[in-house]
RNA sequence: GGCAGCGUAGCUCAGUGGUAGAGCAGAGGACUCAUAAGCCUUUGGUCGUGGGUUCAAAUCCCUCCGCUGCCA
């Protein structure tokens, strides 16, 4: 029975290249998944995109001298050229600067609007008259009430790290002019969040598949900070109002992004040539996930299902499995201080592969964890390379050499080999299962349990020093071994695309794994195997200290 | 300051009432097909502290200490 899986992955801003807690957190997770889903034969639909609106990057673009559309146009293509790299297989990453998304976000703001959950509301705000126009928080500059320091900007002061109004700043002026601003009134759009606070309370009680910390947060902001919130800013940089007299104000970003999933829907059913395709992942028997890091969990969980249910006829979110946060040698992250493992630069210089299976096996399900050069290489070296690329290769290569670059054929399989052939379809079968509820990590740890056990048939049935006297018992020993092999590419699949799909060639099967399904194949007795290379490489332990002492340099 | 979470072997992490776990690191061993990989044995924790509930607590409740996040 055929299901169908909307995915929806948090939308990266375009300010800046993205790092390693980011993919932890919302991108390797849900390209898991649907890589597991679409070998099942499930319908998949996976989407997301860059957010290109915000003050960051009007501010960005000033200081670099280019314009905002600059800004987000390099980081699009620098994000669309990562996902390639690192295998993250959306079926479409677009932005939200498409004219596709504008009319689609116009679409829903009109249509709360229409029906009562978007009122106006007026209020006052900061304004340059020099530069005849509101200034947005982060455009205006002052000295910071708490600590004195001069110079904290209108949402927050970076010296005390506290957040601040714009109104508290002692001295306050803007930031390209250097006036002091007035405080005019400006009309405003607010979202009604408040209107819909029973009916998600009913809702989010429902979802008791949800993760713990899901559950906890969302009720948590449900039970008390639940409050109207501006959804318009008085900015050029964004979606402009589909409305008369609103010149000079746009949607803001947090409201118009999240409908991008929406949208992002509408644009791939029009590339596919049916412009009504994306109701079948909107409409009726769907599930749909959003994977975002836990910064991004009430978003999913109340802003944009409470946007939904005004919407009306649209799916609500079947689950949210957010990631807690990865920390980089025991500490936070920081963009600003570089302390970060950018993503770019790690595939400069290394395979997807050997990162996907860290993060995945490491990965902040339920709590942070920490990313270290040092467990990187470890886990590559001792984990990766020694257990199953290890594995692979001397099966591998005693079968390729001894038995004619073929699949033996076996002869009587005994209690131990049926034994190591159960448990692989045992394994693999527990392994749907945790894929299934989103638990990725324990599915990782299944498949290299699995890889061990394989190890320990292998030693004790020996056929590199049986087949001077019993060739049959060799052959026997080989082809349960190659069978598990067979197994272990398609469950690791999900994690490690890459070295799956050489393994699958290295077998002699043609054509790719998803496409042969997620099942177990045997390979026939006698079928041609490729001449077998190392699936993985290992890292020279020296890498560690190189590759830490980059971090916390700040370069430009 | 308020709220939440975390604190389990040297390291990274599992484990939500029933005799403390894995991987790696350390020690010893047999083997040699393999990227000196793999396999076997083994050392190592009074589960942050102090109390409480229970026949029984890492697991539930309270105090304190330390760390983190969110909010003010």
């Amino acid at each position: 029975m055929s299901e169908r899986i909307f995915i929806g992955v948090a939308w990266p801003y375009a300010d800046g290249p993205l790092h390693l807690g980011h993919i932890a957190g919302a991108y390797l997770p849900p390209d898991i998944f649907a890589r597991y889903h679409r070998a099942k034969g499930n319908e998949v639909l996976m989407v997301s995109g860059s957010d290109m609106h915000g003050t960051p990057i009007t501010i960005k673009a000033e200081h670099e001298g280019k314009t905002p559309g600059e800004i987000v146009t390099q980081y699009h293509q620098q994000f669309l050229a990562s996902w390639q790299k690192l295998g993250i297989s959306f079926d479409l990453f677009t932005n939200t600067g498409t004219a596709n998304h504008a009319e689609v976000s116009c679409d829903i703001f009109l249509t709360l609007l229409d029906k009562g959950y978007i009122y106006k509301a007026s209020v006052s705000q900061p304004f340059c008259p020099v530069c005849q126009r509101f200034l947005p928080d982060r455009y205006i500059e002052g000295t910071c009430p708490y600590c004195n320091s001069s110079g904290a900007r209108g949402d927050q002061c970076d010296d005390c790290g506290k957040p601040i109004n714009a109104v508290e700043l002692i001295n306050p002026r803007c930031r390209s002019c250097g006036a002091a601003p007035q405080f005019k009134d400006s009309e405003h759009f607010y979202l009604k969040l408040t209107a819909f606070r029973d009916r998600l309370l009913d809702w989010v009680k429902q979802q008791t598949h949800w993760r713990q910390n899901v559950l906890n947060f969302t009720m948590r902001y449900l039970e008390g900070g639940l409050k109207d919130r501006a959804i318009t800013r008085d900015i050029d940089w964004g979606i402009p109002l589909p409305l008369d007299g609103f010149e000079g104000k746009c949607l803001y970003v947090w409201f118009e992004a999240v409908i991008g999933y929406l949208s992002a829907a509408k644009e791939w059913a029009k590339s596919s040539g049916d412009d009504e395709k994306w109701r079948s992942f909107w409409q009726g028997e769907v599930k749909s996930y959003y994977f975002v890091g836990k910064d991004n969990i009430i978003f999913h969980t109340i802003i944009w299902p409470a946007m939904l249910m005004g919407y009306d006829g649209l799916n609500l979110p079947y689950d949210v499995p957010a990631n807690e946060f990865l920390t980089i040698e025991g500490k936070r992250l920081s963009t600003s201080r570089n302390w970060a493992v950018w993503l770019p630069d790690y595939l400069s210089r290394y395979d997807p592969d050997p990162l996907r299976y860290l993060l995945s096996i490491n990965m902040p399900e339920t709590s942070d964890t920490d990313f270290s050069w040092r467990e990187f290489i470890r886990r590559n070296n001792d984990e990766l390379v020694a257990t199953y690329g290890n594995l692979v290769h001397r099966v591998l290569t005693f079968t390729y050499r001894s038995f004619n670059a073929c699949v033996p054929v076996p002869g009587q399989l005994d209690n131990h080999s049926q034994a190591l052939l159960s448990s692989a379809s045992d394994i693999f079968n527990t392994m749907d299962n945790l894929l299934y509820h989103c638990h990725f990590k324990e599915a990782i740890r299944s498949a290299m349990s699995l890889a061990q056990e394989t190890n320990r048939y292998l030693d004790e049935k020996s056929p590199w020093k049986v087949i001077k006297q019993d060739r049959q018992a060799s052959a026997t020993a080989l082809y349960v071994a190659i069978s598990v092999l067979s197994c272990l590419k398609t469950a690791l699949y999900p994690f490690l695309p890459f070295s799956s799909q050489k393994l699958h060639e290295f077998l002699g099967f043609k054509g790719s794994v998803e496409d042969d399904g997620w099942k177990l194949h045997f390979p026939p007795p006698g079928q041609k195997l490729l001449p077998p290379e190392p699936l993985f490489s290992k890292l020279d332990e020296e890498l560690v200290d190189e590759e830490t002492s980059r971090l916390g340099h700040v370069h430009y």
